[in-house]
DNA sequence: TCTGGGGTCCTAGGACCC
DNA sequence: TCTGGGGTCCTAGGACCC
């Protein structure tokens, strides 16, 4: 063994497929067919497996398109508790090669493993170690990238699906990047992508021989900073693994697109209550409070606006939040606009402890907040559909 | 029956304070 | 009674990511 420095020690891991590579392992029957995991209904696509990409179908497209485009195509209703459990599964195996580990979302990680070669090998022969490790453990596939800064690492995992592994070492950094769409950068989506191409940026190589300063005018100083950055594949190298003192979320919300749009008050602020209840409970089971309450209305054309009140005081009673966004709504003053979905998010989350609650006059000391209290027991006892709201009961759950 | 739901960060204008 | 500016907070919107 040498003592080289490791020059690539950075690997990204991206499940295949996830969802529909999870779900098929219950119904292998369907692996060659097209499949999607998806909601019925309003729903888009949350994952199709690669029969199905052969049709054109992808993330994000809305189920309606996807039966246009294969209408033989199997949906799979998502089951989040399972996805939920495989992925705490693959990241353990992620920490049993280095504790550096850097989640992304349930099927993507970042890991350091500069202090694991001796033991293991090279970072290329990790990647493969790991790739069938959770190919035999889990009957699933990944692709890992492997680079000296994230970004890159992540484009390599990309161009390594599915099923594979790319490892970029610095030499061929530039010789990987630049030929690529500027389309491919993060932080490059659609609108910016077309900015760019205006501009005749077409590739990476262009936006990276472009002058900071130019770049800076077309798409504004941070971006512009960050894309020559990332051009270049000087971003960073070092990961921020969340083992360090505990941060809360910065802000916390619930919305939900109507089965069909509606104009109807009492639905609208009802539904504001079930979201109210969902992000005060949520808040409450991570012990954080929060000043700023927003309301988020998207219309029948999807034209969406928010509205926001920020308060003295910070919160997490349900019936505070639900007081706030529907004063929100109210003050819009819609008279006949079809609503196609309302939402309800905390801002400016602080640890709970750090509130101390002003005594309101003629307001009960912690009334609400008892009875929100009681309503999380029942809950963690006996389901969340155990306790709800007066108004809530007898309305029918819509995921059912 | 085109377009989910959970987030983060940036920009920009106005208020307000020094 | 000037031809200035900074910092911070609030609000609204927008882009992006998974």
């Amino acid at each position: 063994m040498t003592a080289d420095p490791i020059v690539t020690p950075l690997l990204h891991v991206d499940m295949d497929a996830f969802y529909a590579s999870v779900a098929l392992r219950e119904r292998p029957d369907l692996v060659d067919q097209p499949v999607v995991v998806g909601g019925s209904g309003r729903g888009v696509v949350l994952a199709a497996n690669y029969v199905a990409r052969r049709y054109g179908v992808r993330s994000a497209l809305p189920m309606t398109r996807v039966r246009r485009l294969c209408p033989h195509v199997v949906v799979i209703e998502p089951d989040y508790a399972t996805f939920t459990s495989v992925s705490a599964s693959v990241m353990e195996t992620f920490r049993e090669v280095t504790p550096l580990v850097e989640a992304i979302s349930l099927d993507e990680a970042f890991l350091d493993v500069r202090g694991s070669t001796r033991r293991l090998g090279t970072p290329g022969e990790i990647a493969e170690r790991l790739r069938s490790t959770i190919h035999d453990e889990q009957g699933i596939t990944c692709s890992v990238g492997v680079a000296a800064s994230v970004s890159v690492a992540k484009l390599a995992s990309r161009r390594a699906k599915p099923d594979g592994v790319i490892v970029v070492p610095p030499s061929r950094v530039t010789s990987f990047l630049h030929p690529l769409d500027v389309g491919e950068l993060y932080g490059v989506g659609e609108k910016t992508q077309a900015l760019l191409h205006r501009f005749g940026l077409m590739t990476v190589g262009d936006v990276a021989h472009t002058p900071l300063r130019t770049l800076q005018r077309a798409v504004g100083v941070h971006l512009g900073r960050e894309l020559h950055h990332l051009a270049w594949g000087t971003d960073r190298g070092e990961l921020t693994p969340r083992s360090g003192p505990y941060e809360p979320d910065r802000s916390m919300g619930a919305d939900e697109t109507f089965a069909r749009d509606t104009d109807d008050r009492e639905v609208i602020v009802r539904e504001l209550l079930r979201l109210s209840a969902r992000v005060a409970g949520r808040m409450r089971a991570a012990g954080v409070a929060g000043r700023t309450i927003t309301l988020k209305v998207r219309f029948a054309d999807f034209t969406t606006i928010t509205r926001s009140r920020t308060q003295t005081e910070a919160t997490d009673v349900t019936v505070e939040v639900h007081r706030a966004v529907t004063r929100l709504y109210d003050a819009l003053g819609l008279q006949r606009a079809r609503l196609r979905l309302v939402g309800v998010r905390v801002e400016g989350l602080v640890p709970r402890a750090t509130v101390h609650r002003q005594l309101v006059l003629g307001e009960p000391d912690h009334g609400w907040s008892d009875a929100d209290r009681a309503v999380d027991l029942a809950t963690r006892r006996f389901g969340s559909s155990a306790v709800r709201p007066a108004s809530l009961v007898g309305v029918r759950a819509r995921n059912g």
